[in-house]
RNA sequence: GUCUCCAUCGUCUAGAGGCCUAGGACAACGGGUUCUCAUCCCGUCAACAGGGGUUCGACUCCCCUUGGAGAUGCCA
């Protein structure tokens, strides 16, 4: 058996659909997973879809999700060119040898005005499958006729209506279909370009691909692409369809992804402060699981686990909830450098006093996060004092008063001064012997000190921590303030 | 309308006839650790859509119903 080779077809419409990204991660997973290829093809035949740039995101996104291709429109292969629209001769090409070999015909219909118009609902009750001007039964003499004239045409699959197809699906086993149901689908268009459903067929075999990773709505049309393959001799591919990804509306309407239910783009994703690897993670669980109770992955760990067996065949809801801690957690586990330096940008610091400090902010802030855009609300503080009253300083668990609290800071301040440095290990040790002194718990001195520095109940870190990111100035005149109300 | 597919906690899922008094995770709730918050630890709540079969035995197999999704484009 020779090697497995997959492929992604994306259409550079705009943004990655976190869907597409998922086909393409299963299909680059099952190349992976083995010793495969993982082919890139862009598939631009309708030009009216085309959107500028898009090509762009398709690389930016495979780029940072982790998945690399070994060929594609950037770096070549032996099945090249890998855009379509580069391949427009080959597919006229091979829609005239379909013709010759009887399984397509030409079609001089006119161009239907509004495809929604009328009467959508009993459709099949007026169509046979065929054109509607039955360009089927043409005359060869007729066909040459018109082609001789130019007048306009498209090519058609020819489909023989008796019997059914059957093929086998990875995910969803044995598929039945009647023949009788297909329609003579549309192969080349007016404008010389294929359809997908043709072009898609076409590259897929010249291009040696063994598995077709896609969403299961291409599951009703596969029929129609094997008695493509099978009108050219071709050996037909191994199938795999994935289940489609939905979201759940405010009233708890289930429907297939899309804006209403939130981001759905891989960039808006990463926008919001998820990372790319909880992203692949996040989506890799969507239909799939490793059949362990293991749920955190790296993409190395994925291309490791992952088989077709672990394939679903129902569809997931993508929660945006579990996202969030999944984020959490492979935010916890990264490498502090690796953190401090993906965050800083969405810190805001870059500039400020606090950007010196950001190593050690950084790793304040990390545990208490689940997305990179919450980090500007919670390091607010540091960057301006909050206004607050006196009253901040009572605190019933810590019995503490501003009236206590007076005394601490005013026993505290002038220790803190004489350092000269204000870190954990300087500052702990004149909090803890102050509680003990007065014969109070911790939190007492700890809950005065820290309302004085930042105004808030609950804070990043504890005082020490506050105070070592503050600097002994700003932690000093912050203190005194503090003492200045009270 | 027609065709195809799907169906376990709110959500993602384990389960391939007895191991299921249905397991894990997120969320929610409660508790513990901690100077606050968070982390971390422990616990609670919570599901086999319904009805028929088959079988000694069904979450698992078959049928029907219901519900959901997709296809039916000169979109992909």
């Amino acid at each position: 058996m020779c090697d497995i080779r997959t492929r992604f077809a994306p259409s550079p419409t705009g943004f990655m659909h976190v869907g597409n990204l998922r086909t393409a991660l299963y299909a680059w997973l099952l190349a992976r997973s083995g010793k495969g290829s993982f082919v890139l093809r862009i598939e631009d035949t309708d030009q009216n879809r085309y959107v500028e740039g898009a090509v762009d995101i398709i690389y930016s996104t495979l780029k940072q999700a982790g998945i690399d291709h070994d060929e594609g429109p950037d770096n070549g292969g032996k099945y090249g060119p890998y855009i379509q629209s580069e391949r427009k001769p080959l597919y006229k090409e091979y829609a005239q040898k379909l013709v010759e070999l009887g399984g397509a015909y030409y079609c001089f219909c006119e161009k239907c005005e509004d495809p929604n118009d009328g009467t959508e609902e009993n459709k099949n009750e007026f169509s046979d499958g065929r054109c509607p001007g039955h360009c089927d039964e043409l005359s060869p003499e007729e066909i040459k006729a018109k082609l001789d004239a130019n007048t306009p045409y498209m090519i058609r699959q020819r489909i023989d209506r008796s019997g059914a197809t059957m093929f086998s699906d990875a995910v969803f086993g044995e598929i039945e279909i009647e023949n009788k149901v297909l329609d003579d689908q549309i192969l080349l268009k007016q404008d010389g370009m294929p359809t997908y459903n043709f072009a898609n067929v076409i590259d897929d075999h010249l291009m040696g691909i063994t598995h077709v990773v896609r969403g299961c709505e291409y599951l009703s049309s596969t029929p129609k692409y094997n008695l493509l393959y099978k009108a050219f001799g071709w050996e037909i591919p191994s199938y795999v369809h994935l289940p489609l990804i939905m979201g759940k509306d405010a009233e708890g309407n289930v429907s297939k992804l899309s804006k209403r239910h939130g981001s759905v783009s891989f960039e808006n994703l990463v926008e919001e402060g998820f990372l790319p690897e909880a992203i692949v993670n996040y989506i890799a669980f969507l239909g799939w699981n490793p059949k362990s109770d293991r749920e955190i992955f790296s993409l190395p760990e994925l291309a490791e686990a992952f088989s077709l067996a672990g394939l679903n065949k129902a569809p997931a809801v993508f929660d945006y909830t579990k996202l969030r801690w999944m984020n959490s957690e492979h935010l916890k586990m990264m490498a502090p450098e690796k953190f401090a330096a993906l965050a800083k940008p969405f810190a805001k610091i870059s500039g400020t006093a606090l950007e010196e400090k950001w190593p050690i902010l950084a790793e304040l802030i990390r545990s208490r996060i689940e997305t990179l855009v919450e980090i500007p609300e919670k390091i607010a503080f540091f960057h301006e004092l909050p206004q607050f009253g006196a009253d901040m300083f009572n605190n019933k668990k810590s019995k503490c008063t501003p009236e206590i609290a007076k005394s601490i800071l005013e026993e505290l301040i002038p220790k803190f001064e004489a350092l000269a440095e204000l870190t954990p290990d300087t500052v702990n040790p004149l909090i803890e012997s102050c509680a003990a002194e007065r014969g109070v718990k911790l939190g007492q001195p700890m809950w005065a000190v820290r309302i004085s520095l930042s105004g808030l109940p609950a804070t990043p870190g504890g005082p020490a921590e506050i105070m070592n990111v503050l600097g002994k100035e700003e932690s000093m005149r912050r203190l005194k303030a503090g003492l200045a109300m009270l």
